[in-house]
DNA sequence: GTTCGGGCTGCAATCGATTGCATAAAATGT
DNA sequence: ACATTTTATGCAATCGATTGCAGCCCGAAC
């Protein structure tokens, strides 16, 4: 019973045909005679029935029903792109089952096989790297997966997301270009997040192709909070010689580096530097605006749908989708003093 | 099958025994030998067996599974509200499915009945407001749920929220204490919703409790945006007179609204004050950090969780949760220039 | 020595829809 | 007029776990 108690033999007694018929009319309308069709339908309606999903989802083995494993709703980011997934998903029929692991690889392993045993057409996860079982998981269940932000070195999984080290690396180069040589990161954590890992990468790599070295004091790693932001700049503000531009993995460790720098009534960017990464809305309304690199939150939700969504109606679809990301050049940034003086 | 193939029978026949006794040591390990438990759990943990949902949903009636219907998550205190909800339910081993209706009370019926088709044991709606079908819906099913975000007048519906009204007026009551008199509203769409249209009413009364209208031309109603905001403003600044004070209706709007002031060079707060609600993170870090009404998201989230759950589990529960709001007053707000001058 | 009761386990019905196969009726071809 | 598709429909098996009921075994009580 749907509770309601309304099922499909009901309908079927009162449109006089079999249950074959029945379903047949709600989900394949073109094998069923028109007038038999109306009359189901009619009857279907009378008495509200509404299909019973465990029951279609054991005899089909088919939830019409995809998961999403996330760090976190917290993050905006995040949040944007979840809900075009869901919007996308939603528009093709699916419903979104949603699981948060909050950074941390085990617990993402955990919250996924529970996905699984609810039975989820497909997946959705954030990142390319993954604890082993997660991946055996996969494997196991032959379910269609598609990896996200990220896109996957070994080329063994479907993905669709951009190379967060190139990103990095490339708002490390404008600094330099604009004369900075004094430059400090404000890391997220590293362990068990590949983005973050590669962010920091990005920024390494840029500065040693400049012949300098990121100095481990140099590097702060810290949660995604402004807490996290603020913290870290205080530490980075204590240093000698104090840095000149600080690259920040995301827009909120950037945001409360920034609210650190006001509370030392340290001038942005006349005396500091700061750049974010994500461009999320509040980004803009920072005073002054943040430079930061616009990932395309949006089009990841609506690209890893409907690559999932292929694979699941069984096509191969292409492996790896590259989305294009953007410095966005704003009022955090500027040339270092010493620069301008010369 | 699982696509892996296993099934019960299979954990049964390697650990010899019935089905039967392999079910009641996965779900009820007391009522099954402790020797046999061990023997069971190995050979399930060997085949690495993973449970059918839909064969278990089908024959238990519960899928362990819990909907939530929200407007959208690309408002952050949705999404943080949605994210404390999903953690407070995957403790006590349940999933969250989600969907989102864009404001749209017709589109919330229909994905609430799609959620409904999935077999949710619960529900958790935002707002007390809704179309009839979807109460029809729910009461057919019989399926628990709760209202979140606002109380519900007709004390019909278990609910967990605030009074948006009266929080409002804590709002309004406060610009007026500082002296303001020329007191305007940015609102949220009112149709389809109840949550902004109590907040509109609570700023209505609290003047008139001070014998001053609000003039429909003072009441400007843009959808939750930056740029719904901004537009706001821009049509609010070209009255004369002027208003000293701008209520908005959410954090969302009062930041729009703040941007568009600092584009025509407009002071805020001395030449204009200006209030948001939510205290979402990004109103701390406005410059100047915005004046608004914490609402306690987090909670909220747990609390419908907890309401919810416990009504799953067939208590009665307590029909209303009323949380405590707070007006927080930041630098949006200031008394008006007159009343300085006196 | 028999009875009683509790602890474990198994049998088999059941949940509600889907779908392969068979069949009847209607349409088409020759 | 007869053979051959095509179109609609029904029959009944099936998906994989749960659970009421019955039975068995063993120790305790009388």
């Amino acid at each position: 019973m749907n509770k309601t108690g309304v099922k499909l033999t009901d309908v079927a007694r009162l449109a006089r045909v079999s249950t074959a018929t029945v379903s047949r009319a709600l989900s394949q309308p073109q094998l069923v005679n028109a007038v038999t069709q109306k009359r189901i339908e009619a009857a279907a309606q009378r008495l509200r029935y509404v299909p019973h999903g465990a029951a279609r989802a054991l005899r089909s083995q088919r939830t019409h029903t995809v998961g999403a494993v996330i760090p976190t709703l917290d993050n905006a980011i995040f949040a944007n792109a979840t809900h075009a997934l869901q919007k996308a998903l939603e528009d093709r029929g699916y419903t979104l089952l949603l699981a948060c692991h909050e950074f941390n690889l085990q617990a993402e392993t955990k919250v996924t096989r529970s996905l699984l045993e609810r039975g989820v057409d497909g997946l959705v996860l954030v990142g390319a790297e993954h604890d082993a079982g997660l991946f055996t998981l996969l494997t196991d269940f032959g379910v269609p997966y598609v990896l996200t932000w990220a896109l996957d070195a070994s080329g063994r999984h479907p993905c669709v997301g951009f190379d967060n080290r190139v990103a990095a690396m490339r708002v490390a180069s404008y600094l330099l270009d604009i004369g900075h040589r004094e430059i400090a990161m404000i890391s997220g954590v590293v362990a068990g997040n590949d983005r973050a890992r590669d962010r920091l990468a990005g920024v390494r790599d840029a500065l040693e192709a400049h012949r300098i070295a990121l100095h481990p004091q140099r590097v702060i790693e810290k949660p995604y909070t402004l807490a996290g932001g603020r913290e870290a700049m205080q530490s980075l503000l204590k240093l000698t010689p104090r840095p000149t531009a600080v690259v920040c993995a995301n827009d909120v460790l950037a945001m409360g580096a920034v609210m650190e720098c006001h509370a030392h009534a340290i001038d942005v960017p006349q005396a500091l530097s700061i750049t974010g990464f994500d461009d999320m809305e509040a980004a803009s309304i920072l005073v002054p605006p943040l430079t930061t690199v616009r990932v395309p939150t949006r089009e990841l939700g609506y690209a890893a749908a409907h690559q999932l969504l292929s694979r699941i109606d069984g096509a191969a679809g292409t492996p790896v989708t590259e989305l294009a990301v953007d410095l966005i050049v704003r009022g955090t940034t500027a040339p270092p003093a010493a620069h301008r003086q010369r």
